[in-house]
DNA sequence: TTGACACCCATGAAATACCATGTTATCCCA
DNA sequence: TGGGATAACATGGTATTTCATGGGTGTCAA
């Protein structure tokens, strides 16, 4: 398995165009196609993305917290009803639907966040502010990573 | 494996028919042939959509909950009583019945609301009040996406 | 006969596939 | 190790197709 890792900044045209970074290409395309889904992120203001085994993790997730039909359920499958699959032409270009340039306040340059399973798009000085924050949560320790189970 | 995702809003006319959203159109359409199954959500006024392995996935559900001919059985398998098969046109369009039409009260807009493995269709006005509320509990971190077994 | 329903066109707008180009990164060989 | 050749990639522009929607016609059954 291949993780989306690194962090890139391509532009978007007038029509809402822009390539998707080519070490995601590869990554994501497995078993989509050359398709991915965006969607907006649940407690912030940017974009996540992933393939097809990404919604399928989300899905299995939902099933396993809330019986079809439930209040819950209704509540955790906004994340469904809010994604967007987008095709990626042969150039490795893609279309970003509007409502989601508007949620992310997107400008002409995008960064993509690498995110192992996932990957976060983002107005560019977005990331700039964000980023040193970040770095600097993490190396006082308040952040750590665990052992996961079954590892 | 493809799942529904995002909104989409289309116009019912007069005789009741209605664009199926391509997006879902080959989704659904896989192993239904150009047909799809529509029945009343038991929770709510909104409808539910989806292919013949959704209602597999009730089917099988239904008979791991009750033993045929059981008293829970039969309320169980109200869905099967009041689901429809429609058939899509050569153009991705479909009539709606009548009484679909009256519970879930659809009007000229009718919003197409994706669920993963199945999806909603229902008054586009119902939508709009919904899907914030949806949005707000669920960014409350209420609700989060655990990691589900087996991945 | 009348309504319900499936089928057939037509059309404008919007989405998408295709083609072209410059620049950057990578590879290969001297 | 350096420099040239080659391939990959990001980006701009154009043409084609898809799609949603409106209207009409025939057919079968109540």
């Amino acid at each position: 398995m291949k993780f989306f890792v690194g962090t890139y900044k391509n532009k978007m045209d007038a029509k809402g165009r822009i390539s998707l970074p080519a070490p995601f290409r590869d990554i994501v395309t497995e078993g989509s196609g050359t398709a991915f889904y965006i969607f907006p992120s649940p407690n912030s203001n940017t974009l996540e993305a992933g393939g097809s085994d990404l919604m399928q993790y989300i899905a299995s997730s939902i099933e396993e917290q809330a019986p079809m039909f439930s209040q819950e359920e209704d509540a955790l499958s906004y994340i469904m009803a809010s994604a967007r699959l987008v095709q990626c032409d042969s150039t490795g270009r893609f279309v970003m639907p509007a409502e989601f340039i508007e949620f992310a306040s997107l400008g002409d340059s995008v960064s993509f966040v690498g995110k192992a399973r996932r990957f976060q798009i983002q107005n560019s000085q977005y990331n700039e502010v964000n980023a040193p924050t970040l770095r600097d949560s993490f190396s006082k320790s308040e952040l750590t990573i665990k052992k996961p189970s079954g590892v």
